[in-house]
DNA sequence: AACTATTGTGACAGTAACATGACAGTCGCT
DNA sequence: AGCGACTGTCATGTTACTGTCACAATAGTT
């Protein structure tokens, strides 16, 4: 759950095949489709976390997709990037009018478009970025799965990791038991609400030689926050 | 490692960059082409190790670009891969007569294409490949394919040796069973993600007289990781 | 202070993820 | 052909994480 799903619409395989490569280079996850069709299959199987969206398509235009998208209240909030060959001003406003969140065009260096797409998650959802986030003492990275406190370095299962990293990413504010679960655990899991509470002791426990434990407050009634101070 | 350089001619700009890219990506120079007029001047300022052709060019064709090359001694020897939209047999015996090393057909995996590029290099100039690479106490030497912890010699299979060398080339870094797989086996082959920890196993066993197998680290739930320490 | 709602904590069993050993198929070599 | 080295897969151990509970501790209310 940690890396991010990025659903592709482009219906020239080469190019798809081409986007696909590099996006797996980067990280994250390609789902592919070539038709507004395919893409709205793929949507229903499992949110993306971005998408990825050519202007130009056979069919369902890649507007008229994203118009859709953003009827719906289930995928409203999924940043959307447009792929188009036009500079054209006039296309470029109607392509953020309809809900894009960005909008490059071809030709593009792949090193620009991922460095958009990481924006754009950074944006909308700070924890699929894999960047290294920092708080205080604490130091966390996704791509070396690594964390360390005030310089000494601290060992977390996998949910305590993505409880930490969600928390560092979203830092001062307070989230209910059942925010938190779908967040790190996932929206379509069951578990116990204070099962949660079990992995905020387990990070606790762990942030606890740094000091660093005081971070991750209680909220009564209301939940956890974590903060500085 | 010293790096090759890659002389891309293409006339499609898109498929160019994303090209350039990917080429980038594997650690590769590339330097860009548009027609026949321009690769021959990139030629003559400096041979590159390999050419990649477009078979479609504006002009002079690809085809006779790579006859060219061939009746000039100086650029008799350079691998040329020729990519081409046409799966018609006869036009594949057409380019490898013209002279090219490989030759292959659009729309293709970029993973495939680096796999190519990777196989002729190896095949052509096998010096190209690489150049020493040394972490703690490892070292790692491509050209000889011989690999030395602390001084002893270590044996190994030839894909342990791979993947040690891309660990080597990207410590620190986590990577999960599937981008080892893609990276280290590289074909588009099919093959059970846990064979992985099978090499895996192997490759830490031949490490294991040196002490140097600590550095071959599990993190749990995400895949493996090479590091000091 | 007493009571209640909420959260903290330690223990535990089930399980998912990983390690390991064995084996059969393949390939190149002489 | 026969040999040895290497590979991928499976079955079986082993480990570490997960979720849940029971009960202890705490905060908030009256």
């Amino acid at each position: 759950m940690t890396t991010a799903d990025i659903l592709l619409v482009e219906d020239e395989p080469a190019i798809q095949e081409l986007l696909a490569f590099n996006i797996a280079q980067c990280g994250f996850r390609a789902i592919k489709a070539q038709d507004a069709t395919s893409a709205y299959a793929q949507i229903n199987r499992a949110l993306p976390d971005l998408i990825l969206l050519d202007w130009m398509l056979p069919g369902t235009s890649g507007v008229e997709i994203a118009r859709k998208l953003r009827a719906d209240s289930r995928t409203r909030d999924i940043p959307i990037i447009m792929l188009t060959a036009r500079t054209d001003e006039r296309d470029k406003i109607l392509g953020l009018e309809s809900g894009a969140d960005d909008y490059i065009t071809k030709p593009f260096s792949p090193r620009e478009l991922m460095a958009r797409i990481r924006a754009v998650l950074r944006r909308r959802a700070p924890q699929m970025s894999d960047e290294t986030v920092r708080v205080e003492g604490i130091e966390l990275s996704p791509t070396t799965h690594r964390v360390s406190a005030n310089g000494q370095n601290i060992d977390l299962g996998p949910t305590e990791f993505r409880l930490l990293h969600f928390f560092m990413t979203h830092v001062e504010r307070v989230y209910s038991r059942a925010q938190l679960l779908d967040q790190v655990w996932g929206d379509h899991v069951f578990v116990e609400e204070r099962t949660v509470d079990v992995h905020i002791r387990r990070l606790r426990q762990a942030l606890e030689p740094s000091a660093a434990d005081k971070m991750v407050q209680t909220v009564r009634g209301s939940g956890y926050r974590f903060s500085r101070t």
